[in-house]
DNA sequence: GTCTATAGTTTGATAGAC
DNA sequence: GTCTATCAAACTATAGAC
């Protein structure tokens, strides 16, 4: 693995566990093995390293999806896959999905930063929505209501529970907070 | 006003917009108009500012919910005026509810500060679920589930909704993740 | 690509005068 | 209670040798 991802990598984890704010190139120099100086010549500035790591992040989630998309025709196990993945992304309580911790960061991120963050979200909602639509037809959910609130709805669902179970540092909130939902899955 | 409320209306204004990490003393004393050297006489560091924080946080969120329940004796109304406090809490988009800005620093947090973060949440958890029992009970509540898991499903629900909101600088995209939600409020 | 060295700023915090 | 002065440490970042 070439020294630049080593540090996405490493940078991903950091900061998925303490948000933007938390982190700084000396705690990836330490981890990574090499000086924090050596760090510019691949990420010059941290917005440069904040921009490279939701980038890289929502090209992960996106082949993501894409996967899920293919594994199932079936809107419950797409929905299902989908929540498992944020449950997987918690890593036991220990980090957050990059782009809610991000989040908290805003007044901190380049205006560029910003935009891919907003273009996550709108991503989410957007495959989200599609789904709900495809779950409409299929049945595969019961009790379904406009797909765009249902979307929302998820999306706030597995980020808030990532939250509390965070805070409370108990993984089985996240499971508690999504039980209802997944119920409702064929 | 005396200065100590001063200092911590200004720390948690600031804190609830940019997380625990994302603010320092200098930012208070610039807005407060004394020097940073000043406020160590208030809050000798800022581990006891976070825990004065958290503190105060805690004691009138609760005072709300007191209120809340004094207010009607239906659990519709309550549930209702329970996401509405989330909603004002976003201020707009520019702001979070403290305990979820913290939650994202929870390692920069003390041990006290983090026991009373968890207090939080868990009484939080106490509240909705007597609240979802009583719903069982008055019928106010459409198609209700176990009160426990749905109590934990609208906490993610209105965290979640503050977070995605915050994130894509939409105060609309609380109402629409909510939404679903209110509407099997009688 | 990585290093040393360093600049310039900011951080949280303390000592002591008033 | 607030100030000035100061601290040691951490921060992002740059210059230049190798």
């Amino acid at each position: 693995m070439d020294r630049k991802t080593e540090l996405l990598n490493c940078a991903e984890n950091v900061a998925r566990r303490r948000g933007y704010d938390g982190f700084s190139y000396a705690d990836l120099a330490s981890e990574v093995g090499i000086r924090k100086a050596s760090i510019h010549y691949h990420f010059p500035s941290k917005a440069d390293l904040a921009v490279a790591l939701i980038e890289r992040y929502a090209d992960t989630f996106s082949d993501a999806l894409a996967v899920i998309d293919e594994t199932s025709d079936i809107a419950s196990d797409r929905l299902a896959a989908y929540v498992q993945g944020y449950r997987r992304a918690l890593s036991g309580g220990a980090k957050l999905c990059l782009c809610v911790a991000f989040s908290i960061s805003r007044d901190s991120l380049s205006e560029e930063a910003l935009a891919e963050l907003e273009a996550f979200h709108s991503n989410s909602i957007i495959w989200l929505t599609k789904t709900f639509e495809l779950a409409n037809k299929d049945g595969s959910v019961t009790n379904t209501g406009d797909p765009l609130e249902e979307a929302t709805t998820l999306l706030a669902i597995v980020v808030g529970a990532q939250l509390v179970a965070r805070a409370a540092n108990k993984v089985g909130d996240f499971d508690q907070a999504t039980k209802l939902f997944l119920s409702r899955l064929a």
